[in-house]
DNA sequence: CGTTCCTCTGCTCATCTGAGCAGAACCCTG
DNA sequence: CAGGGTTCTGCTCAGATGAGCAGAGGAACG
């Protein structure tokens, strides 16, 4: 009988039948430390194959790996489910327990929106803070607090976290730079620029460059826009700004005529938080890691390979 | 967190980062008691899979149930692959296994012939015996050494076991009682049936009673026999004999026209190992182990399954 | 044929782990 | 809120396991 048969043998004891490798060794013929040493070789050459199913199962091993390859605080990783549709609420549900696992517990939180974080926002348990303010880093859709809207998410993340929300009163991107300035010097949007500014936490995610995106949903974008900005190197947004694989802005124009938090407040928070999920992504993911842009990445498990290839 | 969150962080840290259970107690704020139990309930729970990938692994709890249910020596079960086509040759391949560690290893072994046995003669490797006799069960196909006929089969058996074939020249169902009374009373046939039936070791398939029979494909039988005996209550044949689901002769006219050793003196022998692969088969698979016309199985993990289910 | 190098084997010993148990905590129920 | 039962917790202790090591065996080479 050559080794590998021995390890399956060995293997099927072991782990179908719980046997001891003292007894393995007895019924095989062979010394204990041999039973061992063919188990770990088993491993080894993936005969045992040792999965972890649960919705919440998370791959600690690309965690560290991208930890230290993009010089993180922190990182997620999920596995990816059977149906692709369940990724993203997977990935929602992981923010979620990071944040509610967040110490210090976050006092001021600053949020964007779309469907990730509405998926975030749906994940949180009640009571994961206690007395958090959460305040919208950028303008966006509908202020009212129907469910999706903007608003709706930083309502409900300030709900159950016992706290209140400061919403942006104000577009994602105006048509013109002289209404952003005007809307930026009102004293109340200015306060609230500035306390998201402030914010000791963010959570974010960002969007491909493609005619899917929120921007152009909503009527702050015309696909015309969008086609220019990939021809001019965009890959996605993050808080309705445009950049470039180099983590530059495309359109200095356009960037100048969107409201919100921008990058370099960004990159110098002290916790930043960033969530993405699914393919459509690995692009513009990519490059939100390697210009440092987030200190935590939150994502699932295609994504994290993505990220980890050199490229 | 949970208990169930608990659970699938403790065993990720157990499996994918082989952590100690004091190391995950320490990490969690759990005491290491604690981290055991919880791995217990993991496992309980199916939240984490253990799996045994290899050609040659084997399902050892089927294989126990169906020794203690059906009373045999033994009984091999291997699960069943990816692609369906490779069933057989699995099951060959443990049906070779076993063949060759069998103990004391067989001085005059009886086959049967077919697709599965020439399977198995093609797996068994070099001096798997010393010597070993190889005699024809019952009449078949073709009495030159091409591959794949009976012949063959014998004649590999016993050339891999550094031994000699006998074989029977006689085909397996003969059109006159006449006929196969006359083969019978030759000499040299009736002797080497009196060898077979005196084999320590049986090694034989059996087939569906289904158009596809090797009986109707050599001109044995017309599709209109094999519907007649279906008709009649067969469910498949063994050394070319028709049974039905009760183990008995469906048909004993026919059964006198069929040259080979019977099935009273297949199941007087000391040890008769039955091979069978494949949905097609759970029938008759099931009739022969009912019946004790077997004392060691070999099959796929979707036939044990079928012979484990109460009916 | 001897020497060297490498692998493999079975050992000791320290560590890890599971079984079993006693006390704590919890939860009904009256 | 007391009582009785059940579950949960952390302990002891024995048994199981892995790391590391020394010697055996075996191949490669001069």
């Amino acid at each position: 009988m050559d080794d590998e048969l021995l390890m399956v043998r060995v293997a099927e004891l072991s782990y179908d039948e719980n046997k001891t490798q003292d007894e393995i060794g007895a019924l095989l013929g062979i010394s204990r430390w041999k039973v061992g040493r063919l188990l770990v070789q088993a491993r080894e050459r993936g005969i045992v194959r040792i999965e972890i199913v649960h919705p919440r199962a998370r791959r600690l091993g690309l965690e560290r790996e991208l930890v230290q390859r993009y010089g993180l605080q922190d990182a997620v990783v999920v596995p990816a489910p059977e149906e692709p549709d369940a990724v993203l609420e997977r990935v929602a549900r992981a923010a979620a327990d990071l944040l509610a696992a967040l110490r210090p517990v976050p006092r001021t939180l600053a949020v964007s929106w779309g469907r990730t974080l509405t998926a975030i926002a749906e994940a949180l348990p009640d009571g994961w803070a206690r007395g958090v303010t959460v305040v919208q880093a950028n303008g966006g859709v509908s202020l009212n607090r129907r469910a999706g809207g903007a608003a709706s998410v930083a309502a409900t993340i300030a709900q159950r976290g016992g706290g209140h929300a400061v919403l942006l009163p104000s577009p994602a991107i105006l048509e013109r730079v002289e209404t952003k300035r005007a809307i930026e010097s009102d004293r109340t949007v200015s306060a609230i620029l500035e306390q998201a500014a402030g914010a000791n936490t963010f959570l974010f995610t960002a969007g491909p460059a493609d005619e899917g995106s929120a921007h152009v949903e909503n009527g702050y974008l015309t696909t015309d826009d969008i086609a220019e900005l990939v021809r001019r190197g965009a890959v996605g947004d993050l808080l309705g700004r445009y950049i470039d694989a180099d983590g530059n802005i495309v359109d200095p124009q356009l960037d100048e005529r969107t409201v919100g938090v921008d990058l370099e407040q960004l990159r110098a928070a002290p916790r930043s938080i960033f969530v993405t999920a699914g393919a459509a992504k690995h692009d513009i993911a990519r490059t939100v890691v390697n210009s440092g842009l987030c200190s935590i990445l939150v994502t699932d498990e295609p994504t994290a390979r993505d990220l980890l290839e050199e490229k």
